[in-house]
DNA sequence: CGGAGGGGATGCTAGTCGGT
DNA sequence: ACCGACTAGCATCCCCTCCG
């Protein structure tokens, strides 16, 4: 069961395209046309819903379903026949577009909590293959690049820990893993302090050289941007909501992309001054006919899955460039300024 | 507030095993 | 040798909290 915030978002943020007078109407209806929402699912909403706890919640995927359903880019006011939920499962294959919602069969909605974060891939998965080849050789990351900063660093740790540990980090197993994971919980102790920033720099700068050899000419830096920011083959809308905020994005498609910018270059850096494994991304994109170069720039962390040492590093790749000035993420508000003409009143 | 880290969920994959 | 069914393990995805 996913967490009754992701479901109050979702499922909300649907509900409110279907042109009900109130959330308390469409909640009662329960109408068929959003599909794959099980009673259960329906039964649980009217729980948290009675309860208050997730006002919030509530008001933000309603005013975001309904802000789509009029905009100029979104519904333009008409109710949709088919609201799909992705649902509790994740979508089979890959998922370019983490779409939650499918409206119609042809607009893609992702109702995303407002988040930094862009993906948690393999490290592999982004500095090797670029985003394009989920499967290949599953390496343990720190090892495939840092082998020998990897392996000192582990026998410091080893030797602060004392007995029970194999000599090299090789060869650690399943149960030693948790116990290390156990023992080095919290803060690392003074002593490995300093040898795990000194490992980290290495990762980084290592990760960072791997990425950038796979990046040499302008078209693989052009894709590998476009692959960071999500762009897909087909548009798609985010509806974001936090406590008191709400990100209303149309996403470019890499050929909307390609008519209004250009890119100039793509640097990829290993950041020493991190806390853990961070390589640093910055892109400087060009509108066409016009000279501003826009930065667009994040940051990839890279590390362990489910506590230190116990399973495979992955690399959390976040955005730092807020959402409304990254070059091919439109506000749906923009759109609508476009065709002023359109606006319906949408006032219940 | 956001960087650092934790951990549950899901479904892929590499095993095993019996049958052909 | 190959195939399909089945399954345990775990890599990856996703969302969460904690704490300075």
């Amino acid at each position: 069961m996913p967490a009754p915030r992701t479901e109050v978002t979702e499922i909300v943020t649907g509900l409110a395209m279907l042109g009900f007078p109130s959330l308390r109407d469409a909640l009662d209806a329960r109408p068929p046309e959003l599909r794959n929402v099980e009673p259960a699912h329906w039964d649980r909403l009217d729980e948290v819903f009675a309860e208050g706890s997730m006002d919030a919640e509530f008001r933000g995927a309603w005013s975001n379903g309904l802000a789509f359903l009029g905009a100029a880019a979104g519904l333009r006011g008409r109710r949709p026949y088919l609201i799909e939920w992705k649902g509790p499962h994740r979508t089979p294959g890959y998922d370019t577009v983490p779409a939650d919602l499918r409206i119609d069969h042809v607009y893609l909605v992702s109702c995303k909590y407002l988040s930094k974060i862009l993906m948690n891939v393999s490290p592999a998965y982004l500095f090797d293959r670029l985003l394009v080849d989920r499967r290949g050789p599953v390496p343990d990351w720190y090892l495939e690049v840092a082998p020998d900063a990897y392996r000192a660093f582990y026998r410091t740790v080893r030797d602060h820990l004392g007995a029970g540990l194999p000599a090299e980090v090789d060869d650690l197993v399943k149960d030693q893993r948790i116990v290390l994971k156990e023992r080095l919980a919290g803060p690392w102790p003074g002593k490995l302090a300093g040898p795990y920033l000194e490992f980290c720099a290495a990762a980084a700068d290592a990760s960072a050289a791997r990425w950038r050899a796979g990046l040499a000419d302008p078209a693989a830096q052009e894709e590998m941007l476009w692959r960071l920011l999500r762009l897909s083959g087909a548009p798609y809308f985010v509806l974001g909501t936090a406590p008191d905020d709400v990100l209303r994005l149309r996403i470019y498609t890499p050929w909307d992309w390609r008519q209004e910018f250009s890119l100039g270059s793509f640097e990829v850096t290993g950041d020493a001054a991190a806390g853990q494994p961070v390589v640093k991304w910055r892109a400087l994109v060009t509108p066409r006919g016009d000279g501003r170069e826009l930065p667009v720039e994040g940051h990839v962390e890279i590390r362990w899955s489910h506590g230190r040492f116990r399973r495979m590093p992955e690399a959390k790749v976040y955005l730092d460039t807020p959402h409304y000035d990254v070059p091919g993420y439109s506000p749906l508000d923009a759109d609508d300024r476009l065709s002023r003409g359109l606006q319906l009143d949408l006032s219940l």
